[in-house]
DNA sequence: TATGAATGAGCCTTCATTCAT
DNA sequence: AATGAATGAAGGCTCATTCAT
């Protein structure tokens, strides 16, 4: 990514999109390393030249996954707007990722059958998530002061709750789906959990 | 599991066992057929005999393991308590079954990666689910006539959600610790994340 | 060899058969598995069963060639000859048998490449060697006490020289034909070396 | 080496020393040639454009250890020392030039292995042969004129056993001193095998 | 002269599955 | 009811070699 060639780059990055493809689609396991490389239009020998191993690329995979989305959400400003509304709009986007990048919900539920064993080689990724408990925290204690918030909350807790309430929704769609008997797909059913789960964490919230 | 001699179903049973084991510790792409006759301390012939392929075999252990938390599930008899009790248990119960059964979650991210393939050649689950849901009804339209709980409330949104406060929370517990940095392992983390779900649930519930 | 049936042990044994002949002729590394497999008549999946890797099959056969040779050495009864006689059987058949087994000779080439990595993790074969030189010390000491051997022998030396004698006149026959300029493959040849090589030995040892 | 530019004739000399040593060490098949170009520091592109191709290169390094050897041996002058001096040198020098070059015995091993395929493609190295038979041959007859030395020697076959004394016990040494269970790699051990190599030959060489 | 990027064949190994007893 | 032996397809990975600059 920095000392390589624009058409080395290119090849890397494509190689790394299909294995983010691949890897959602099939698992770490599951997933073909011929497959990535037909994917990608590369030669599979670069996927080594590149990455080193299988692992080594699930990884790299993992971690721009991650640094996506938080990109997305540190873009939220949250600590720039009223509390209630910061609220509303961290769970409205957390629904909305979750939703439109199901490759993300794929890597992580792989990355924790295998106990976070990968994830556990990287460094940037915690460095990541510090900033964010801490603004969320902020956004806490601004909302008891203005009276709109309960005050015995705690910020990770809160945070667990408010990616697992869409988390889990779209990650288990399909067995939700299939064992209560109702269709979870479509963008009204999103709508739908969408305003329900803004009315969970406000109606939790609430003092 | 009907017409087998006794010896014959304690072979099967023990297949079934190891299968659970070897499926929730390595996914379905992961595990191995001779893992899991090895382990059951069976011949791997015996487990094409009982079960025909690995595949099969993925469905019977995942069936099983539905019908086993459903029957837990059932036995809390939650339209016999009181409203705000019967979803303090309800919240509590997922929540400690799915941490004292991570093997379930296991097969669950399995089975949604392939968009539950499998359970929708199941016959049997959807029919478990389908009472629950209704006794989940009952008991809102119980909580709203007597004035506790608020009167907008979907159960097939709260079940979600009520499922959801604890199952992410266990399945994702080891990326969450790797990218929170934090410790969620333990009976300590366990019992705050227990109170904090029932707070979210009750909270949200009230009118 | 023990406990296998008799056609796991026919298996077994065809493979080992095959990967000497392919090991003696491409060593090592240039020994294939599939080629292995193929003159064995045998799934090359058995070869995995049986011998667990390449490298094991390797030290396997290796281990197989030392016995081979030691156990005609050993049914030479060296120490039941007249001195004299007993080093000319000795080194006629170390001669010959280089000569009638040039795959011995081979392995002994690649495993030297290796510095005897292999050969080290044997526990066998140093057994093997360990008696043999104190039968050719007790022949030499009968030969100086006899007035028909020089005093000063040192068994270990005089055992290298008499392997070398014939060893590395086969081993090296090739590029020595090439380098020298002369036939040295055949019966003939092998009959002038092994005058040569008889006459050195007793000319050296003349007291 | 001729019509090269400095710059170009020292690349070409550091590939040639680093194929050397990557040959010696791990054979012909085991080689790597991203590995000699590494060594050498040089664009593996160079390695083709100089050599053609692996096997070309392996015969290259191969005619250059060769006519190393033979500069040094023919550096002697045997033909200028007294008969048993003359033989003496010899000796010891093959022995000590080929413990101080383990990578020439490597490769004549491998050579061998391949039935000197590429030597026998080679134009130089028979000529550089030729001539030390004939002074081996002269020695020999002084010596017999002189009543030194015993009348019914052949040179060629005392060349291969002057050679083989000292190139068994270093090429072979790794899996002798395993079987055998005694250290062969010091100067120590070399010393020994020098004095004794020596004894051998003239002991032979008695009339 | 030199280089970084790419290639396709092939290697060792493993897998789910079936045969013969 | 159970088993040991066998199979063929494929999986991850590596290699010698060549292209384009």
């Amino acid at each position: 990514m920095d000392g390589l060639s624009p058409r080395a780059a290119a090849t890397r990055q494509r190689i790394l999109d299909a294995a983010l493809a691949e890897f959602a689609e099939k698992g770490l396991a599951g997933a073909r390393v011929d497959e990535i490389a037909l994917r990608a239009g590369a030669n599979k020998r670069m996927l080594y030249a590149y990455f080193g191993s299988k692992e080594e690329l699930w990884l790299t995979v993992l971690e721009g996954a991650y640094a996506a989305k938080r990109a997305e959400e540190r873009a939220l400003c949250v600590e720039a707007l009223p509390p209630a509304e910061a609220m509303r709009r961290l769970v409205e986007f957390n629904l909305r990722y979750t939703a439109a990048h199901p490759e993300f919900v794929a890597l992580l539920n792989q990355e924790n059958i295998h106990r976070a064993a990968y994830l556990r080689k990287s460094e940037g990724v915690p460095a990541l998530y510090s900033p964010l408990l801490g603004q969320i925290g902020a956004v806490l204690a601004r909302g008891a002061e203005a009276g709109v918030f309960r005050r015995d909350v705690d910020p990770v807790q809160l945070y667990i709750t408010i990616v697992g309430l869409g988390h889990f929704f779209v990650a288990n769609q399909f067995t939700l789906a299939t064992a209560l008997g109702t269709e979870l797909g479509g963008e009204a059913a999103l709508r739908a959990r969408e305003r329900h789960a803004v009315e969970v964490v406000l109606g939790y919230l609430r003092p």
